[in-house]
DNA sequence: AATACAAACGCAAGTCATTTGCGTTTGTAT
DNA sequence: ATACAAACGCAAATGACTTGCGTTTGTATT
């Protein structure tokens, strides 16, 4: 019993696969990022595969999905990890997790403001890593 | 002379409409919804003359472009307005814009801990707006 | 181990916001 | 008034997904 079937999902190849590369990851990661990291372990499922396999365990929360480049792409990160936020590099789109967040009082006082009942929040900073900053 | 042309931009009505419906707007704007902006003002441009407005206009800085709702769409606002941030409604995707910001000390810390040049950040609270959270 | 069946899969086609190629029109400088 | 790059309209293309459908497979049951 593993945490796919305790989530009511089929234990898949792919599925406990993607598990595991999230799991290995220190940032969020791409479908695409995903699809190639399944290759290079020699798993060889179609695309399709792949995002419903994402759909699936992010509606059982085994991970989380976000939207963090700006573009149209979205990432997914394995999901034990609690609240995080993200440092951009705009030029390389490198990605730096951040675990601190100096937000719970903004949010409290935002409520009362608002009346809106807040269930969260995303805070991506953007800027350019050590790297480039220098070309 | 008005600001597309000292931007170096052809002065043209779909522009300076866009200009002037995203100036009168209290919160960002999809393509879409400026597209149907400009019909309610009797002006029928393609929608790629559109998407191609708001790029030039993203490009010269007067306006800006942001992805809040966590879906593919964009939203546009004027920028005159200086640094925002939102509050979404995740049922009926309505926006509030905040104006206060609780981040600069943040920044500071951050630039020192990781070596970035920060060039700013996205903040995104969400929730339910009273109208829906009733429901 | 064999059976049964919903869940998951492969593949091809579809979606949706946005972009692009190209021939025609227009704003602006001369 | 003329010239021409910039902007436009239109249709086709893109890219990141999503979906319909027929086939395969994980899991529960005999
Ligand atoms: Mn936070
Ligand atoms: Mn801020
Ligand atoms: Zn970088
Ligand atoms: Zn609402």
């Amino acid at each position: 019993m593993n945490s796919l079937n305790r989530s009511g999902l089929k234990n898949t190849k792919a599925r406990a696969a993607i598990l595991k590369i999230l799991q290995q990851s220190n940032r969020p990661l791409s479908a695409e990022e995903i699809y190639d990291g399944l290759v290079k372990c020699n798993i060889h499922v179609n695309a399709s595969t792949v995002y419903r396999a994402l759909t699936a365990l992010c509606d059982k929360k085994l991970i989380g999905k976000t939207n963090v480049t700006g573009d149209k792409k979205s990432f997914f990160e394995y999901n034990a990890k609690g609240h995080r936020h993200y440092l951009i590099c705009s030029e390389c789109k490198k990605i730096i997790t951040i675990e601190r967040c100096p937000l719970r009082a903004y949010e409290k006082m935002l409520e009362l403001e608002t009346n809106f009942t807040i269930s969260g929040h995303k805070l991506s900073i953007y800027g350019s890593c050590p790297e480039c900053k220098d070309k």
